[in-house]
DNA sequence: TTCACCGCTTGACAAATATCAAGCGTCGAA
DNA sequence: TTCGACGCTTGATATTTGTCAAGCGGTGAA
């Protein structure tokens, strides 16, 4: 791998804190590799013989079952994606693809669980990162089980509106049909869910939404850091 | 904590492969204690104070918002729960209430994160653990997200089939509200879908199940080993 | 033994969500 | 510029799921 991508790779939580020695070791074995838009990097079942960490675009992660797909998350740089299946060496239980042009880098799993086995300070920061993505995953279990498609939408934007800086217009930052499958709706139900919304001051322009009474839209999403605060 | 559930703990794999001398540090600070049915262990916000681990009886993990609430998993012995937060120092995302008479061991979670910090062994045994918690969620929400109500309870029947040894005959492990509430149903759907199945040749007598045709229930529920198999 | 309670079931109905078909608007290629 | 593809929206309709009310049957306490 270019020593270039050293550092923003070395700067992730998981790879802050090991030694110099293991890190250049794993990423002797490493290579950075450039994709296009909507090229599937992975599929769930498949063995997991890589690490990705995704340097720049942003990934879809999905599932298919019986004729039907769900996307269960989008991973944006910096960060890594099925640490849980390398570790454990087992088949990734989700597929991967590319949304946009994206420049990723592939880590050997076999590497990973090699220094896994040897470096303390990388499985402790393994653990941290694991954790967080379990308790992510347990909201986001809380978010479709208690909430309707409507209140789902509502603290999406919300968390979205956060994410942008919190102004009261900010813009959506993927397709419409996308959202849809990670909020668990169909894209004609979001179309309607974004016009339930109307009455509490959400309105729409494309990719662009705008919120005309943040008390209003609140007191009804009812945003609860639960749920809906990913940073704990 | 009584020296006589020392193997009991011990034996788990999170626990195994630490070193004697931390594991009894751990053990110093901990324990047991017996709880009746129907008592809330914890309630989600609350600082992670104990790792908890069920050494009899059985606990149900649930979650509420806005006057509505969910089961999200039922903790078995032996085994234990809430890790992640224990880990991360961070608030409980679910309660835990006791289903009948538990014995649980409650180890404080700063020596737990104490222990973390110098024993790397069990760093990586905790790794596993929280790999293994992070995959059933996965699962669980595939399960969700990709299955209507009654291909989820087909399915929760092959598994529970499966469990409970695979015979054509076997009972529910719970009762059938908090089944529908982890299936993310009401109970009046599940006592409709339990007669949706009744064409597939499944029959009901209070707790009692018997498949009567296991290729024809088979065919319809397709289970999935990325979604059915919480072994891997 | 009797009775109140509780979990389960059932039916009727309402609400939420999905499906199907059509149309609209934008964007990029010919 | 024109056309076609594609994502989004809309309306009509079907399916799924939830809600409310009532009744059934087992269990445990008086």
């Amino acid at each position: 791998m270019p020593e270039q991508h050293y550092p923003e790779v070395r700067a992730l939580g998981l790879f802050s804190g090991m030694t110099d020695e293991n890190f250049f070791a794993l990423m002797r074995g490493a290579y950075v590799q450039n994709f296009p838009p909507q090229i599937e990097l992975i599929g769930e079942g498949e063995p997991s013989d890589f690490l990705h960490v995704v340097l720049s675009g942003s990934v879809d992660l999905f599932s298919q079952w019986n004729g039907r797909d769900t996307s269960l998350a989008t991973v944006r740089p910096i960060s890594t994606f099925i640490l849980a299946a390398t570790i454990k060496n087992a088949p990734y239980l989700m597929s991967a693809r590319t949304i946009e042009k994206s420049r990723i880098v592939l880590i050997p799993s076999q590497d990973v669980r090699a220094i896994f086995d040897v470096d303390g300070n990388f499985a402790r920061a393994i653990v941290t990162e694991l954790a967080q993505c379990y308790r992510s995953v347990i909201k986001s279990q809380k978010d479709l089980k208690l909430r309707t498609s409507l209140e789902r939408l509502a603290n999406y934007l919300l968390r979205q509106q956060k994410r942008a800086g919190g102004g009261a217009a900010f813009d959506l930052d993927f397709e419409k049909r996308r959202l849809a499958s990670v909020l668990g709706m169909t894209p004609e139900n979001l179309s309607r869910a974004f016009k339930g919304l109307l009455p509490y001051g959400v309105s729409v322009e494309g990719t662009r939404i705008t919120i005309n009474d943040q008390t209003d839209l609140e007191r009804f999403a009812k945003p609860n850091p639960l749920i809906d605060d990913f940073s704990t």
